[in-house]
DNA sequence: CTAAACCTTCACGTTGACGTCAGAGTCAAG
DNA sequence: CTTGACTCTGACGTCAACGTGAAGGTTTAG
């Protein structure tokens, strides 16, 4: 498929694409013609750029994460348990901002409820 | 304290906190002079707003959520005058910033664990 | 008193992840 | 062959979250 197919199956612009490959984040092929060509493997690709950007990881982070891991299912390589390590502090910074909002959202439910004071 | 002080204690540097200050994050005293004044409640304040930004939130969602975040011993922050709806709106507000999080940690534990289909 | 350290408000610079537009080439359909 | 949708490569614009001086006022130690 060309850019513009692999944009509406993802929700992703064409300039975003272009830049995803400008970082070296997607690799497609070309035609003689200079247009880019891209299979399904790279639609899922583009699906784990997105999650991993939303997770608040930079593209030159995602170029280390990205090829340790299995292009058609997504699986992650054992061979890179330190990459597996970046995303497990990852996620654990954000079961941290997690637990500080659901603290917050308790002592607002005991003041709600009636109390004064919230523990 | 001044602006140095909470610098120093909490590792933001000045500029960020005139940064929040913009964004209206923090609203510190001011002396005739026109410096800033602090206490502990801010320093509080700019950990949870560091925290919520290195988990992705922008400043104006940490806008909605922050003044409804609860000090030391339970008081409410002054800038929660109206006890009613006005709290249940913002609690509902974090509800869903918990929520947004919680499907990002989720797409994470999802692609950590090597399983099919993150996204 | 002076000098160092600290603070103020502009205001332009930077980086990342794109948006947007210009000018030109490509390709399937009529 | 022509039209129109699609694509290409620059290259400048944007927005958030600051960095980095500039030019000057404030506070405190000596």
């Amino acid at each position: 498929m060309r850019i513009g197919e692999l944009s509406r199956r993802t929700g992703v612009s064409e300039r975003a694409l272009r830049y995803y490959e400008e970082q070296g984040l997607l690799r497609p092929e070309r035609r003689p013609s200079g247009y880019r060509v891209y299979n399904d493997a790279h639609v899922s690709a583009v699906r784990r750029i997105r999650v991993l950007l939303a997770a608040g990881l930079s593209t030159a982070q995602i170029v280390d994460v990205l090829p340790c891991m299995v292009d058609d299912n997504g699986l992650l390589t054992p061979s890179c348990p330190e990459l597996g390590d970046e995303l497990v502090k990852h996620r654990d910074r954000i079961g941290e901002a997690i637990g500080e909002l659901e603290a917050t959202r308790a002592n607002l439910d005991t003041i709600i409820a009636g109390d004064r004071r919230a523990g």
